[in-house]
RNA sequence: GGAGGGGUACCCAAGUGGACAACGGGGGCAGACUGUAAAUCUGCUGGCAUCAGCCUUCGGGGGUUCGAAUCCCUCCCCCUCCA
């Protein structure tokens, strides 16, 4: 009966209370956290929102919390700089790109959107000291990333230790169900499952999914290790991403993101594994572009990298004649600045119709295709 | 409250009056090799420049000096130990 609930997540703490609420209630209410200082999703939010779906689809009830409330307190993790306070208008905006992203997963009509600021901004002091009554400083610091960072001496503001806190309180304070997310967050959910039963309620249910491994391929993916393959970036991006992972990774990918994983497969990874990879790409692509954008994707990626010849639809620069490739480069946005097309061309990074540039005072006099490291093209016409 | 140790580029980290746009490592970018994989080798990694040089940068501000990341004053921040 829990079958289709716990496919592919990492940990279900536990099947027998999910059994046992699902025995009791028709409908599951489902909690899912989301930061919203940190607009832009990718593959590994994917793995949740999934989950998610899987619930949805079933008939539950998915409960999207926007941390609206500790975005705007600014929470320093991981940093001795203060992070800068969001303002509401900020966060409003945030919560917005994120909602948007979301919903190419979920159906909007049947999930529900809530702000966390909307019960926490009304605890009192009192309510705090309450809460945080319900848990001690040595329990906290068995969270590992927490002890890691009083180990190699790295600040742990008091109000971090608040922060799972007052994420409890949110299912607490909505008397949540089931709670998904990575598995990053193991830690807080079990945290809050004593603290529900601190507050005399059934404890909740949570679920982890796997993290996956960004395109470094080492760490996991997240936006500020810039190894991130965002659910927004263009099909043609997102598949070259996909592209460019490590060997290693294109099993778990299938297995994690698109859940698939056989004997064949495994076989054919084995085999070839470029082929799988293309495949996996096309199929993740596909996802969010559909098949069509998918396949142009796959195509100028051919004709790019393995073809080595320039794709179809190279955006077009207007120039005056007689400016300089470096000011071109800059203007085109191909380069953040002329010292680094400098260095490009004396790197013979620079092509101009298949001719290496030399000369970093370059002129461009004729029509053609610039192309700039691997993938950068620029049709040049001058007017 | 007391004592001590720190703040250097994207990250870690060396540098204690000039040779410092700042050693080294990581990351990133580029070139070779490839399957935009991995591994490996090489180069680059503040900006502007007519390629002479110039400008900005070592927590903030001020000062000493011909000259400061380095010395002095002051402010801010972090860590450790004691209370």
């Amino acid at each position: 009966m829990i079958e289709k609930f716990i496919e592919g997540i990492e940990s279900c703490v536990t099947p027998e209370d999910l059994e046992q609420k699902l025995k009791t209630k028709k409908v599951l209410k489902v909690k899912y956290g989301a930061d919203p200082s940190r607009p832009d999703l990718h593959l590994g939010h994917y793995v949740c929102l999934k989950k998610l779906k899987d619930f949805q689809e079933l008939g539950h009830r998915i409960i999207f919390i926007i941390g609206d409330f500790t975005a705007i307190i600014g929470d320093p993790s991981g940093r001795n700089k203060t992070r800068p306070r969001l303002t509401e208008e900020e966060v409003k905006e945030n919560s917005k790109t994120y909602m948007d992203q979301v919903f190419k997963v979920l159906d909007p009509d049947k999930t529900e959107v809530v702000f966390n600021s909307q019960w926490l901004s009304r605890l009192s002091s009192k309510d705090v000291i309450e809460l945080s009554a319900r848990y001690t400083v040595a329990r906290m610091l068995e969270r590992d990333d927490f002890r890691a960072r009083f180990n190699s001496q790295i600040p742990i503001s008091v109000h971090e230790f608040l922060y799972p806190l007052f994420q409890a309180y949110d299912s607490v304070y909505l008397e949540i169900d089931v709670e998904i997310g990575g598995s990053d967050q193991h830690f807080n959910f079990a945290l809050t499952r004593e603290v529900q039963r601190n507050f005399g309620q059934e404890p909740q249910v949570f679920i982890t999914m796997p993290l996956i491994e960004g395109i470094d391929g080492k760490l996991k993916m997240s936006k500020s290790y810039d190894n991130a393959i965002g659910l927004t970036e263009s099909a043609d991006e997102m598949f070259g991403k996909i592209m460019s992972i490590p060997d290693e990774l294109i099993q778990k990918y299938y297995r994690v993101v698109l859940r698939k994983w056989d004997e064949k497969l495994e076989k054919f990874i084995e085999e070839n594994p470029r082929d799988a990879k293309e495949k996996l790409a096309m199929e993740i692509t596909q996802i969010f572009h559909g098949s069509e954008s998918a396949r142009s994707a796959r195509d100028k990626f051919i004709k790019i990298f393995r073809e080595k010849t320039v794709p179809d639809d190279v955006p077009v620069y207007k120039t005056v004649s007689g400016k300089p490739l470096v000011e071109i480069m800059v203007e085109a946005k191909l380069v953040s600045s002329k010292s680094e097309a400098r260095r490009l061309i004396a790197q013979s990074a620079v092509k101009f119709e298949k001719e290496t540039v030399k000369d970093i005072n370059y002129i461009i006099s004729r029509k053609g295709i610039l192309k700039v490291g691997k993938r950068k093209f620029l049709r040049i016409e001058p007017g």
